[in-house]
DNA sequence: TGATGAACATACTACCCGGTATGTTGTCAA
DNA sequence: TTGACAACATACCGGGTAGTATGTTCATCA
């Protein structure tokens, strides 16, 4: 699922700690963190504890990892579209189908995220791992601020209307990241069938955000 | 904060519940249901364990009075909207608007409620405690039907466009309920500053619904 | 072929947590 | 006055869990 080749390096060992941030993911989005153990994990991949503090140093470290690897997934996702010479609320539009959809095919990750924020929110976690925290929080509000600038600019342009730009900004994630909690795969479910869904949920945020409709002259 | 005197009973004993309730609501909302140990809710009481069990059966009971209890507050706060005889989006919006204050309000209930939706759908629990839990899911489900009709006759009244009367439902619900994650309490907050909070939210919900601005003639 | 180390499995420990069993205290009715 | 009970506090137990220490296996390389 998730492919990183990173230098010159191990794909071996590479393919070993993917497989496990795959089955840590998908117990954290079953169970969340807290209610996971460690041997959660390990029986999901027929396997025990050894193999996975061989590869991570401790549970809150696997969780970060996971973390961070569903931001990079994101921003890789985006990237093609930040800059675009388009009208911003066009531009905004292909990010948020594609931020959608990438909520829905890598859901798993995108919980975690979800329940990263959360927990930095909360104030979970221990002194040590709050700097990590942090910078992954950071991370995230960095791709926050990307949907929020063309946002600002969907505006300024007279395609958006709003009041309050972070509330704004707040429900529209709120908006485009549901399917994390209510999409369930569909047996014999096809690539259309989801495009279905997402063009409904980038329909209500644009709308929420007073986006006008393309179909109006 | 909670005010139900039940029967002619024991206005004491239903006192000392509702302040465990409050304790037990604010701490599943600041670290999750399994990150809080019953120890946890006890020390926010400058209390023991002991106080906790003389008046709930175990920590999964007293989750499930939360979560009811918050329904019922729900209930009763759109109860006055149910039956209107008015179009479909005005009822709609009243009822949204009190909802979302609801949801500011008595954030910590709020929380329980959707952790416990949460837990039913990825079917945490034991078995017995699981029949109580759909019973308070159905419950759950039974609001959300009460907003789902008038989405369902502002549709057809041609005040609302939408596709999907189920994602569309979903939608809503997942921007009327975002404060319980975001919203903090500033210092000197007053009671305009909420109502506008609550106007952009409702706002982006109508919005996302495709219901017509107000002010268009 | 022998040694070395990566990639695990096994075995173990210290700790926390839900739940229970058993005090203790104050109140109130007879 | 006493006894009975509500409303807790205290003490304890068993099970689960994060993390560690210690095998074991197998491939690679000198």
């Amino acid at each position: 699922m998730v492919l990183v080749e990173l230098g010159t390096g191990e794909p071996v060992t590479e393919r070993a700690r993917i497989e496990i941030l795959d089955a840590a993911a998908a117990c954290f989005m079953e169970r969340g963190y807290a209610a996971t153990s460690i041997d959660d994990v390990a029986r999901r991949l027929r396997a025990t504890k050894g193999r996975i503090y061989h590869h991570f140093s401790s549970k809150a470290d696997l969780f970060a990892q996971i973390f961070r690897t569903g931001m990079d997934m994101n921003f890789a996702a985006i990237e093609p579209f930040r800059s675009l010479d388009e009208p911003a609320v066009d531009v905004w539009t292909k990010m948020a189908r594609t931020h959608v959809r990438q909520m829905i095919v890598t859901r798993a990750y995108q919980r975690v995220v979800w329940e990263g924020v959360e927990m930095h929110l909360r104030g979970a976690t221990t002194p040590e791992q709050r700097s990590q925290f942090n910078e992954l929080v950071e991370y995230r509000t960095q791709y926050s601020n990307v949907f929020r600038a063309q946002m600002a600019r969907a505006r300024d342009e007279g395609d958006m209307h709003f009041a309050d730009l972070s509330i704004a900004n707040q429900m529209m994630f709120m908006a485009l990241n549901s399917p994390i909690f209510w999409y369930k795969p569909r047996p014999g479910e096809n690539m259309q069938d989801i495009d279905n869904i997402v063009d409904q949920i980038v329909a209500f945020a644009r709308g929420g955000l007073g986006g006008k409709d393309k179909e109006e002259s």
